[in-house]
Parts: C-alpha cells; structure tokens; sequence
DNA sequence: TATGATAGTGTGTGATGTACAGTATTGTCA
DNA sequence: TGACAATACTGTACATCACACACTATCATA
C-alpha cells in the first residue's frame, strides 16, 4: 500500500511542470476551463477543476496567457489564449523538456 | 529578466519527478554519490551535491535505494543500488512518464 | 423539485529541488 | 611544505505548486 503512496507522489511530481506545458499547448487557439478539462483528459490527462482553475489564473498573472469573458451564452465562460510571451515561454520549456526526454529515453537504453 | 525567472522556475518544476526517475536508472549498478554527478552530468542533467545527497537518502529511507560503505579505498564511498521495490517503482514511473510523453508529443503535433 | 452538470473563485497543505551551511580528507601544484 | 581544488559526504530552511478542501451560482434534466 506503502509503494502506491510512493507512486502517487512521485506522479505527482511529474505533473509539475508537464501540465503548465500542456495548458500552454492547448491555448493556441481560445479555450475556456471547463472544457479544457474534458480535452486534456480526453488526451490522457485527468486534471482536476481546483487544479486547473488556479493554474490558468496563475499563468494569466505571469502574463502567459490571456484571458477574456464571453458572456453571450446561457453561461459566462472565461476563454484563455497564450500571449506572445508565453509562446516564447512555451517553446523554451518543450526544448527543455524535449532534452529531459532524450536523457531518460538514452538511459532508459543503456540500463538494461 | 523576468522571462528567464518564470522559465528557471518551470524548468525546476520540470526536474521534480524526472530527477528521482533518472536516478533510480541509473542505479541498476551500485555507484556513489560525487560518481553520479558526473555520469547524469555527461548524460545532460546538470544537479548539485546539495540536491542528490538528500535525495539519494530519501530514495533509500522510502526503501527505494539500498546503500553499503566501501571503505577500502583512501576515500570512504557510499555506494547505492536499486531495490527490488525500487525497481518495481521505476518501472511505474516509466510507465506514467511515458504515457505522459506520448500526450504531449501529441499536442505538439496538434497545435501547429 | 431535486440533483447532476456546467463554470467558476478562494485558500491551506504536503512534498521536493534549491540554497545555504557545514565537515573532513586527499591530491595536486607552486 | 603549504594552499587550494577536488573528492565525498551531512544537515536544514525556503520557495513553489498540484492537490485537497470549501464554496458560489445557474442551467439542464429526470
């Protein structure tokens, strides 16, 4: 039961980082929240709305997405895009990421 | 300037989790501490004394790393090899980075 | 009419890489 | 031979963020 825990956390840690990644690249084009959810999920990322929602608050206050209300439907809904400099920011961190990967991948490689 | 300090931030968030699966493939072989600093350097994962000493002790108190003192030599190692519970770990995690990998090779291609 | 779905806000907690500080000894070089 | 870099390790506080908990509000459906 102990191992799962160990598990958990450690996915956990993963996710820090890879999901800023993943809102970054999902917000090329206007997006809102809620749906958000249901398309990383529908990706393979299971995502939580108290994770989500803070996090997009936090990536609009570092000035990396941009946000704007639509209020036209039956319900309001808050469409985020990145920024300029968040595509700047987004590509830094998949280069970066993409390294991490070849590292893992050659190690991965060379253990067995 | 503030670029750089979001980037650093997201790159360390990225480190959290791939630092601990890096680690525990490169211990199939028992090596030591200073030893592992250089082989993840070469391999491109630059980490301090600082930061892999505490966390090669974590690994082992989660039962994860197994340690024994080599004393024979002029200097005093601590070598560390990976558990069998460790293995079974690392193979998870592998497993979740993977998973996680393929989704967002999967946006990358999507969003151009 | 009740409840699930839809859509969002607010805030505290636990885990971990980093940073700072330290000890100790060996090996190399001037 | 002394200074210093290299080698090898331990201890601890801090910043950050996914998660968890709590909440509001309204629409759609049974």
């Amino acid at each position: 039961m102990k191992d799962n825990v160990i598990i958990d956390n450690l996915v956990q840690e993963l996710k820090r980082g890879t999901l800023v990644l993943a809102v970054l690249l999902n917000s090329s084009k206007p997006s809102y929240g809620y749906s958000m959810i249901n398309t990383l999920k529908d990706l393979g990322i299971e995502i939580e709305q108290n994770t989500l929602y803070p996090l997009l608050r936090r990536l609009e206050k570092q000035g990396l997405l941009e946000s704007s209300w639509d209020t036209t439907d039956s319900r309001p809904r808050k469409y985020y895009i990145i920024s300029e400099m968040g595509k700047g920011i987004r590509d830094s961190l998949y280069n970066e990421w993409n390294k991490t990967n070849k590292v893992i991948e050659t190690m991965v490689v060379k253990g067995e």
